[in-house]
DNA sequence: GATGAATGAGGATTCATTCAT
DNA sequence: TATGAATGAATCCTCATTCAT
């Protein structure tokens, strides 16, 4: 039999097997998120999750091997989340410079809704390095692959690559910081289009 | 009489007196820089602290308050040695653009040779939230000010501000994580010269 | 419905919700009050606790929250005992003097079987003073309180109160540390007697 | 060679043979006795009581051995300062009751100037129990000698003996407690002859 | 004698994980 | 499945005491 296994449903042999089981489960997996975006993966402890589950202490090794396990699963889940949030945003027939513009003003939003991402995925540098990596690695890889076809299509400087998708995922991820993390105030839209002039022309005087 | 007191030396009443005292705090001072580099702050122990400089576990508790108190101390030295290391990159009658330049070369080098830094600022989010807010706005805060300047002597466009500061600044962390800390063998002058030229005139093609 | 709750079942979030944790609980009240009685509160410790009770180390925070916590709940509980005792001998329609000698006498035989109580209370002065000074002032209350029922029906002169309330616990205290603690050989009817004739007519001679 | 050796010149290979030495050991003793009546024994500390003597944490060891012993030396040194005091309000010639009602006086004063006596001597029973045991029944073995001396002179009566020299101990702490430690501001006079009259001629009514 | 640095045993507390019901 | 009690390794921190200068 073939399974389809999401992020969410890797090959363990916790799989719930009733209706009520899957309800638990889920309810763990909401009341990790929080308790992990507030206090970070040290301070944050089972009985918390469970405590803001409802449900009893025991249950968490029902669905879950360790607090690794269920910090990789959510790592794993924010960043396929991030990653569709961004794909959404994509609209077809746009040039590269709006779609770099789509990309970071989904970002922002999505960072605005759920500040928890910034720390669970950036408390997994030292949780779990591995999926750190990953994350931004493919996150660069998909950036560098918008621009080369914005090369294909004529819109970007042929002589662009590696350096500029880190550069571009840089400059999201502190704009993200800056302004929905810790400014949730600011206007996002103003933001994204004065990141893009900077993007597509750079800072330097005209003359 | 002036006394200088850099950040490791403030107000506390554990100050050595002797020159015994103070070789031996720093030598927990290198110590806790490796520890916590290679583990994060939860992992990092004292007696991993005491044991790798070859101390008496109790002889910690003669120089620092606890585990917190050396972290902040940490954080707040790279913070400023990261400053400083920039600072001294930029050279007078440079132009804006090369300033940028130079201070995103002296970083990627500096990252390089203390790969540490990244894990101890980076985990200060959880472990020291106001400490680590304080050193990226302190970061932003000089980028402003030198793209001010830039403004006004007329190498940089007028219309730009904080926001292009913070996206500079993502950049140049992003690429140090990339290109110093996991990938150390790149050309460090052809990154700077790479996303000096984006940031000059952007990546939009010239038509 | 009606609860009672005692002195050891206040108000915390650790009550045991099965008869299993109800058991160790009381197991662990146990050791401790032969722990603390044997040792007194610093010597005394965890382990100890939990070594005489049979547990596990970490089973003591199950229902504690700490070792000043279970102190604190131990005097309480001592002290609701002592007086309990005391007012389980007095008899209805007996005279005042012969109340206060029934008092001491249960007293005395209270302490010869709780040697443990004179410790436990007699440290609190230090690990916890408003419990110490509570319970010596709540003492010293009922005695008074039994003077002046003594002086309404006449047995007692009608002017005494606080001073020879306090004098008469002091006695009663010490002719426990003498005659129970130390001497647990002593006829505590004697004692008794002898207390209350003092206290009855003084000793001055009669001429 | 014969040396008297007081209480706080106990056999110890400790002496000091300067002058400054004899100081500095006064300045310890002093600072320890504000260290332990403050404190307590567990919580008053060496450095504690080294900072209070202005001197270098390790001179506290050329004039002690541990803290058990400089604990053990001041209760013997307060100990003999009760008794002393004591000693010097018995007037000669005076009833036995009048004798009994100047040292309930003094011991109020003197508590009342020395407050920090009831924790010291009261802290002995946990620190070093022999002390304790040995300090009271001192105390009540000189309160009984003073009886007899009553009985011979036909002051008291002739059936009284040890349990009435503890009762009287137990009176006077439990009052010096109560009016000297915790209400400063009561009226000594009166309280001792409150209790006097007490210890005369008893609490029943005359009818 | 005086100083203060060095030592390390000792103890409280936390919490992920296991287990019995 | 759900529950919550039991477990004990792990770790921070204290402080009396020793020692080198």
């Amino acid at each position: 039999m073939i399974t389809r296994t999401s992020a969410l449903e890797r090959p363990t042999t916790k799989q719930p097997r009733t209706d009520r089981g899957r309800r638990t489960r889920q309810k763990l997996i909401d009341a990790a998120t929080a308790e992990f975006g507030e206090k970070g993966f040290h301070d944050a402890s089972i009985i918390g999750i469970t405590g803001r589950a409802g449900t009893a202490l025991g249950s968490f090794y029902t669905y879950f091997d360790s607090k690794d396990e269920i910090f990789r699963s959510l790592v794993q889940e924010l960043s396929d989340a991030v990653k569709e949030r961004a794909a959404l945003a994509l609209v077809p027939n746009q040039s590269a410079l709006d779609a770099e513009r789509s990309a970071l003003a989904a970002f922002l939003e999505f960072a605005r809704d759920h500040k928890e991402i910034y720390r669970i995925i950036d408390e997994a540098e030292f949780v779990d390095p591995q999926s750190y990596r990953e994350h931004y690695e493919r996150t660069a890889q998909r950036i560098e692959e918008r621009l080369a076809e914005g090369i294909k299509s004529g819109d970007l400087r042929p002589d662009i690559g590696e350096v500029e998708a880190w550069a571009i995922m840089g400059m999201n991820v502190f704009l993200g910081l800056r302004f929905s993390v810790w400014g949730a105030d600011a206007d996002h839209t103003e933001v994204s289009r004065a990141a893009n002039a900077m993007l597509a022309t750079g800072i330097a005087s005209r003359r």
